[in-house]
DNA sequence: TTTAACTTTCAGATATTCCTGAAACAACGG
DNA sequence: CCGTTGTTTCAGGAATATCTGAAAGTTAAA
């Protein structure tokens, strides 16, 4: 599949951010391509599009999956699978940031637990230390605890939060 | 300087998550121990607690700086630089959430931006596709915004905005 | 059961990131 | 102005992460 300049961009830029957000520049390539694609594409398609090892696709795609971000379809009379993305981008960066949160919130908040719970038992440490622990899980869970039910509020709902911006202030004050 | 198992956790745990967190390992090792000790530690110090090369916590802490977590002091006396870090975990959350929205997402607004002002000397590229490529920076420039000003409100109300969680729904109903 | 079309696995190659240690650099006291 | 103490730079090595391609696995039609 030809791609225009345009969306070549997209994809490229997209490839290059795939560090930074946790996740390989193939997989980040291949989900800036289906999101993109008019129509679904074949694994076949995809790898030839973008250049890289058909292999490399059928990991990536697994992963995307796993992310809930991509899905397949059929064609009749056609055994290929037919990848397609989720188009809604209010979904796929909700089940991005989902994704991130798991991976790298809720296992420090675990451990944070632990530290706490440890440090009753602990006499060497320094209250002031314990103390510090304390305070930082503490208010990673408010905020994750915050997140949850943003996330949970019907999307009209929220629209309209983020619309007001810093009005709301005067509305809770 | 010894670490008491609870403190030596953190620190490890901290370490772990680095990787995702976008930092490397020392850095946020350095970051950690910092943050928990009850006094400011020189160089010396910090690279013998966490055995690491002395010139990796040069640049660590140099990297720390520019993010404006970590500050230098001195003691009379004695011409070695004594660090330490921010000691407000809701100054440190910010400052690190801040410095991601400007790695990870400024750069995709742009070049959003660009493609779509392409977009309109393009006549290959798919109208549909367009309007996906529109859609998608139109919706992360309004979580950007959103962003920008939820930072921009006094603790005080953000936290009782935090506290109210999806009960605000009622007052803006 | 065989064949052909498709997909997945995985060991090794490649690329990237991170860390070390030696050497250069800076600043201060004597 | 030298020696001491403290800091930074950077080339090369070590550790990770990523990608490839060949081989094995799967499935459905004949």
């Amino acid at each position: 599949m030809k791609l225009t300049p345009t969306v070549q961009r997209c994809i490229l830029h997209w490839g290059e951010m795939a560090g930074r957000w946790g996740v390989s520049r193939s997989v980040a390539q291949i989900h800036a391509l289906l999101y993109l694609a008019p129509q679904p594409l074949t694994a076949d398609e995809i790898a030839e599009t973008l250049a890289v090892a058909r292999s490399n696709v059928s990991v990536s795609i697994k992963e995307l999956q796993q992310w809930d971000l991509v899905s397949v379809t059929h064609v009749l009379g056609d055994r290929r699978d037919y990848f397609q993305a989720r188009k809604d981008i209010w979904e796929v960066i909700a089940v991005i940031m989902d994704g991130r949160k798991k991976r790298e919130i809720d296992p420090t908040v675990q451990t944070l637990r632990e530290c706490v719970a440890d440090g009753k038992r602990d006499h060497e440490t320094p209250e002031e230390v314990k103390e510090r622990i304390a305070s930082m899980l503490e208010f990673i869970e408010e905020l994750s605890g915050w997140y949850e039910q943003i996330r949970a509020m019907p999307r009209p709902t929220l629209l309209k939060l983020m619309r007001m911006g810093t009005k709301v202030a005067k509305v809770i004050g």
